[in-house]
Order: C-alpha cells, then structure tokens, then sequence
DNA sequence: ACCACAACCTGGCCGC
DNA sequence: TGCGGCCAGGTTGTGG
C-alpha cells in the first residue's frame, strides 16, 4: 500500500512511540518476513537493542539501534506496524512481535505477507539500488532525465521502477503525471526537457502535498495513530474511472500498464 | 541492459 | 450462502 508519503507519515508517528524504548523479547510467526539474518539469530541480535534513530529511504524505514545495526522495514502492500499495550493482543495476521522495555509490544501486522524486514550492519546492502529520494534539495530535472533517457518503457513503468527514482508508487505517479499533462503511455525516451522539468516539478508537488494530508488512505489503510490520511480527498485521476476530469469534464479512463491500474484524462494528458 | 510478465499472498467486492 | 472472477498503494525473479 504505502508510498513515500504514507511511509514518511509512518515515520513521523512512530518515532515519538520507539525512540529510547528497548527490545526485550520476540516472536516470529511467519519466518519469511524477515529476510536478513534467519529468524532465530534477527530475535537474537535485536534482544536487548534500544532504538536510537528512525529515518527513511523510499519506501524503506530505517530504525538505527545502539548496536550500530539497522533494522529496515518495508510494508510493501499491507503492512502495518503498531505500538500496543501488552494488553492487545496479535490476530492471525500478526506476524512479528518485539516486547519493548516500555510494557508495550511493536506488532507487524500483514494479510498478504508480502512486506520484509532486514536487521544489517550496513543500510545500503538493502538500499543500493535505489534511485534519488525526489523531495532532497539536491533532486534536479536533470537526475529525472538521465533515468529516462533512452528507455523504451511507458513513462507509468519508468515512475515505479525504484532505481530511476526512490518512492513513487501506482497512486502519486499517476497525479504526477497528470499534474504534468504526460500521457502515461509515452515512452520515458520521448520526453521533451520541457516535460522532464514538468514531471520533475510535479512529482514533489505530489509527494510533498501528500506528506502534509499525511497520506491516502485507502480502504481501511490508517497511519500508526490511527487517524486516516486525507490526500485521497485531493485525488485527481487515481481511481476516478469514468468521473470527469477537474479541468475539462473528459471522463478519466483506466488502463492497465506495467500490470498496474493507469489513471489518466485523455484530453489533458498527451 | 532492458523489457514484459509470473510469482509472491490474502481478503473484499460483485455478479450469478 | 457459495463460488468464480476481478481488484488491491510493491518488488523480485525469469525468460526473451
């Protein structure tokens, strides 16, 4: 489920919930969610650690630990993680529990198990294939077209491939690209400079206007406190199918590219 | 190197 | 109520 914005949120919430709380003890109920170590020397390793930073990169949260290691976590579709009181307890979709010298437990929570969890001493054994975070000050026009330059791919499958950019996921490329007036079929290597510079400018306005609704959500998705996200209200393709286009009344049309619903007004976009 | 697509999983919804 | 089909905010592995 979650994008830049959903996970910056996720971030923001949980920090004040874990920073200086200390693992005390685990379980793992689905092994295949940690990916890095095996299960029983990741509960080893991670006993006894107090949470000392929470960072992000992409989709990717960062949790630094007094031992120098890092745990990562991604939610890939459904994850969920939440800070309980030892009262509540997990449901069968609760796949790792961390006791925390607080009383409370951290629960990872996720029905399709498709989410992974790394503990590693180096960050970027995970993360070296990422492409450049888009809100960095540093992110210019230029770093977008070198990604796109020559490729044959649809500009759609271009914002989701992790290694051109870090971060975009199905829901802000498509308002990226609206709000850039790209058709999402266009291949990444026909893109003017005038439109690199467009979609560049738009991705931020996205991904930065959604980090302040504190993300979509979607069905029964919620960050971590549990109050929903508000930026699905200002969606202006995304699963808008056949309602018409804020701009000119065209109705939005849906089409699948790179195995992913595709949102987009005919008439704005091309 | 690049591209398209199956696979990984479960649950919700819709029509019959 | 049950069943089949389709949908879901992501990534990885495989084959061409």
């Amino acid at each position: 489920m979650p994008e830049l914005p959903e996970v910056e949120t996720y971030v923001r919430e949980l920090r004040p919930q874990l920073l200086g709380k200390r693992v005390v003890g685990g379980e793992v109920h689905w092994p295949r969610i940690i990916a890095i170590p095996e299960p029983d020397l990741f509960l080893e390793l991670i006993r006894g650690r107090r949470f000392d930073s929470f960072g992000r990169r992409g989709k990717y949260m960062l949790l630094g630990l007094d031992s120098g290691e890092t745990l990562i976590i991604h939610l890939r579709m459904t994850g969920e993680v939440r800070v309980q009181p030892a009262t509540v307890e997990p449901d069968k979709h609760t796949h790792l529990l961390l006791a925390l010298d607080s009383g409370e437990r951290l629960h990872y929570r996720d029905p399709r198990k498709f989410g992974r969890i790394w503990l590693v001493g180096d960050p970027a054994d995970v993360l070296r294939k990422l492409g450049p975070e888009p809100l960095e000050d540093g992110f210019a026009p230029d770093d977008l077209g070198r990604g796109l330059a020559g490729r044959t791919a649809s500009i759609k499958a271009l914002l989701l491939d992790q290694s051109i950019l870090a971060g975009v996921g199905n829901i802000y490329a498509d308002e990226a690209l609206f709000l850039a007036r790209i058709d999402p079929r266009r291949l990444g290597g026909e893109l003017s400079g005038d439109q690199v510079a467009a979609l560049h400018g738009a991705v931020r306005t996205v991904l930065q206007a959604g980090i302040e609704g504190r993300g979509s959500s979607l069905q029964n998705y919620a960050p971590p406190s549990g109050e929903k996200g508000s930026f699905q209200e200002e969606h202006r393709v995304f699963r808008r199918t056949d309602q018409p286009c804020y701009i000119c009344g065209t109705p939005i049309r849906r089409i699948v590219l790179a195995q992913r619903s595709t949102h987009f007004c005919p008439t704005c976009q091309s």
